[in-house]
DNA sequence: GAATACCAAGTTGTCGACAATATCTATATA
DNA sequence: TATATAGATATTGTCGACAACTTGGTATTC
């Protein structure tokens, strides 16, 4: 119920997850340039937590450096949404694939489960299905292929990019029905250990987000 | 020809790069423990620089890191292997389909023409194909995806951890001409714009090369 | 007026010192 | 002997100061 669990430990993980929190949200704008003594002041931390916080904000591609010069907010942007996505289809297709493979049947239980809940919700229309739920949903898949790298890319890597642009850009809206009888049958090829097929519904299933939400950026601006 | 160009600036850059090649050729052992202040001696930086070195060096998988208690080189591991190479699988099959939409003729052009260079040293067999031939093929294919997110995974996050494997593992050897003519094949497919052919070749072919270096990780000892 | 050289202000890069935490060792206690 | 406790040691985390670099503006030269 409660995905992406954090444990910040040291000053640093609290600043950088502060910053990330903020830059996501908007609170920093896009493409804004971050000046290492003004963050400084201004979350009460040293230069050098700044530094550390700046250089992981980059590793997870909110933020990109230059040497010398200094660090900027990415911008977001047709394109670039349209490359995070083909990363994710790829990514969220073969851990589809391995959850097939590697899922327990406890984990597949737990995730029919999670799906009956959010069906409870939907099912007279009168509730939609919410952001949540759908990160909920694909984070227990990627947390079932079992592998580490492909875990670490999808929830560390670009999982934050990818709310930046669903939250800057208002993203929360329809879809909601269809996607949810997507994610009913990529269960049931998981269930049924078709690893083809639960990877290919998956690629779609993320292909037609990206139409919607591509769609959705046309009749904005960008 | 030079895949890989890296031009570091200042000495946190010069030091990362030396540390990584070290961590990669075994000479720091895998396993070990990273300790500030011999680095720092070292390599003859302060330790804010080893810091941030060893920051890097987490985000390219080569160390993991806990707080409060210290950095280790990654240990190499039967299981980390195939999770290496599943997402290989994975990115790379991607890039090759959008090698195949977006790659220019004169990209084409030059992929072919550095094909045939290495058929020429490999026609007789007189001459193995090299390691350094199969990494400038597969650099030029992730390059041509025209992908941001895709050839910093591939090349910052991943490429340095297959190395590792393979130098460590002592692989150059056989699997030579057949890896040549899986090459030609994915030129060909891409020349002819065909995207899906292109993915589920480059796929077949980095599952090959897996079983490969997994058959002779058996012999070894993990 | 255009181009160049130089200077000043601001920002990033690097350093050594101190603080906080973890780990190891020796001692005490059952 | 096994376990727990407390102190000593080693290592990581944080800080403020200084050095190096970039940038924008001003003066200078043609």
């Amino acid at each position: 119920m409660t995905p992406m669990l954090e444990t910040p430990i040291t000053s640093a993980d609290k600043t950088f997850i502060a910053l990330r929190k903020d830059i996501v949200e908007g609170e920093i704008a896009s493409g804004s340039k971050l000046v290492e003594s003004e963050l400084s002041t201004k979350y009460q931390v040293s230069r050098a937590i700044i530094r550390e916080s700046i250089n992981r904000l980059e590793n997870v591609n909110l933020v990109e450096r230059k040497a010398n010069v200094g660090a900027n907010v990415v911008t977001l942007s047709h394109n670039g949404l349209i490359q995070l996505y083909q990363v994710r289809e790829s990514l969220e297709g073969m851990a589809a694939r391995l959850a097939a493979k590697h899922m327990s049947q406890s984990e597949i239980d737990t995730l029919s489960d999670l799906l009956r809940r959010h069906f409870e919700k939907v099912k007279d229309s009168q509730s939609y299905y919410q952001e949540a739920g759908d990160v909920d949903f694909h984070y227990r898949i990627v947390l079932g292929s079992h592998n580490q790298h492909l875990i670490s890319m999808l929830m560390n890597n670009i999982y934050h990019l990818v709310r930046m642009y669903r939250v800057q850009l208002g993203m929360a809206g329809p879809r909601v029905t269809t996607a949810f009888e997507e994610h009913q049958n990529i269960v049931k090829a998981i269930a049924n250990r078709d690893e083809e097929l639960a990877e290919m519904l998956m690629r779609r299933h993320i292909a037609y987000s990206r139409n919607n939400i591509e769609h959705k950026l046309r009749t904005i601006n960008l």
